[in-house]
DNA sequence: CTGAAAGCGCTAACAG
DNA sequence: CTGTTAGCGCTTTCAG
């Protein structure tokens, strides 16, 4: 993450003006200061403002130049109040979740590109998810975004009810509902395909569980295994550390040569017993992780894992959510983006 | 994280009404079809809603049952734009930043208890700190919570001349600033402290250059070692784990029974190298990350830590921008909060 | 091309 | 206690 250098926050003023906390009566310029200062009318102003069609260049710099020394700032809440969209996409995240905040990232971008602005509320341990969609509502979002989210199918379609809902990286089956996610099984897939194709046989799933997304890896293992002529071998595990650690522990009993994991929170948990355990990795056991999260990419850990295409991913989710408010017909409900593996150093042919 | 079960969105139409992705004239209600169902002007149906003194018994529970049939639900914006206070805060986070997402969580616990709301605004590889700043300017939020900023001094201070400013996680000296962060001395202090009660007595200091703290970490560590009568020992680190894992290679030439690591990440790299080293920890070599982070309680980790109090540090931070926007005097512009540390598996007494 | 006037949904004086 | 009347700052007809 480059360090970004700011020299300021472009408040310009005329001259920086240095008040105490509180000076009173030294209020933001409005779009009637702005129009007074350049004389010309607001509705004038308003239109250089937004440049939309009309004013001549003359008035359009007159305006301009007095916006600039007033240093004028539209007020974003009366300009939505007024104007009947607001072009404003309500994004649902987990505050603590780190894949959603690579997610956030792409959607700043692939909004601003669109024309549109983000309006985030995070879900906290403290605040839960159907508060932060209500604070997304009440600021007059046109449509939701919501990532990975927690609540039941009938709570998304009655959401959707009212205005486009979007949902990324949870898989929902609803005529209403759009949704954006990774081919997990697909993910799972490609794992096993590069643990063959370096000669592995026993291949073994530790199973994600409940967890989104944690049905279609398993399937997509399954499937694969299946497809070599190989007897599958799922293990039960979690989303956690501690999860994958007693999958391990279970896995020890008879180790194959490679296992997939759910994901790389739960692989660190596998790759802490089995270190332990002095099973080497990769050369007595391959492990293949899944998100590619920072964790996987740490050198000491150099975990092989299926990353998520984050920026199509995003780039689709915004797409979706406008194409619904313009009112774009849309073939497909649910759109699925291939993931792709990245080869690191928890894997190597079998010895 | 317990995985809230979220019936529903507290819509609460009379009826769920099911329409397409666009159903036009199915306005929200507002104000007036509230007051107009509840038959009492506008103004007595405000009054209620925001439960204001005034309205007899009778009147509120008519609005309040006329409100809940609609499924009215207050508009932000207009709100807002009339009332002269927003009772918004604005945040500045780092979407990718691990320990933002804590303070984020903290941030919005404490702003509703004391009835504000929080605006989000994310800084990301393609949103630079400036543009987050604007956003939230034009929000018209009330004052500014910024988590680890960028920028520089000189702009913070330009900027807090218009609006409370309230710095958290990074040291800023200026009168205008007002500032709430860990005291990054004292935790490195502790660390050292715990190392020496252990026992040891060449306790090395991997340091974090020019990130935020790592100034008052070194010299937390430094002046707990001459107060020891102990040799300082500062090797060159960074925030990443090839940082860590380059200081680790340093540090191997000559190594220490004890390390103090600027954060967990760069601890992370410190730990991959010694282990390949086969240099045990514990037993050959203890090590104390800071941030206590996610990686730091991994089971197969179960890193030794210093812990920043976010509780503390969100609730001082939004006090006190409330405090500035009352007016309250206030006595010290800096609050600093005490870390914790906490004991885990890579501290031992030496061999 | 420009200006006057109406009003988005709500709150805040005032009257009654 | 309740209703009426003005706007918040902006966009948007609709005339000039």
């Amino acid at each position: 993450m480059p360090r970004a250098i700011v020299k300021g926050f472009g408040l310009n003023r005329s001259k920086s003006i240095r008040y105490g906390a509180r000076m009173p009566g030294s209020k933001r310029p409005t779009l009637a200061d702005v129009a007074a200062s350049a004389g010309v009318s607001v509705a004038l102003a308003s239109l250089v403002l937004r440049d939309a069609p009309g004013p001549s260049a003359a008035s359009r710099e007159r305006v301009l130049v007095a916006a600039g020394e007033l240093g004028y700032r539209p007020d974003t809440r009366a300009r939505l109040l007024r104007s009947s969209r607001t072009r404003l996409l309500g994004v649902v995240f987990g505050v603590q979740h780190e894949f959603h905040g690579d997610l956030v990232g792409g959607l700043y971008t692939a909004a601003e590109q669109r024309g549109y602005e983000l309006a985030l509320s995070g879900v906290t341990p403290g605040r839960v998810e159907s508060r932060a969609v209500r604070g997304l509502l009440d600021d007059r979002c046109e449509a939701l975004i919501l990532l990975g989210p927690h609540a039941a199918t009938s709570a998304l379609v009655e959401l959707a009810a009212s205005l486009p809902v979007v949902v990324v990286a949870r898989a929902v089956r609803h005529q209403e509902i759009d949704v954006v996610r990774t081919a997990d099984d697909d993910g799972a897939r490609q794992a096993v395909d590069h643990l063959i194709g370096l000669g592995h046989r026993r291949i073994a799933h530790v199973d994600g569980g409940l967890a989104p997304g944690a049905a279609d890896r398993r399937r997509g293992y399954r499937e694969a295994m299946t497809a070599y002529g190989l007897e599958p071998a799922v293990v039960a595990g979690g989303l956690t550390e501690q999860d994958g650690a007693t999958a391990a522990t279970a896995l020890l009993a008879d180790p194959p040569t490679a296992v997939t994991v759910f994901n790389d929170r739960c692989a660190a948990g596998v790759l802490g017993v089995l270190q332990r355990a002095g099973v080497g990795v990769p050369e007595a056991m391959s492990v293949v992780g899944y998100d590619d999260s920072r964790f996987a990419s740490m050198p000491h850990v150099d975990l092989t894992t299926v990353a998520q295409d984050v920026e199509r991913l995003t780039t689709l989710a915004v797409e979706r959510a406008i194409d619904r408010l313009d009112g774009t017909s849309v073939d497909t409900r649910e759109q699925v983006v291939a993931p792709h593996l990245v080869v690191r150093g928890t894997t190597a042919p079998p010895t």
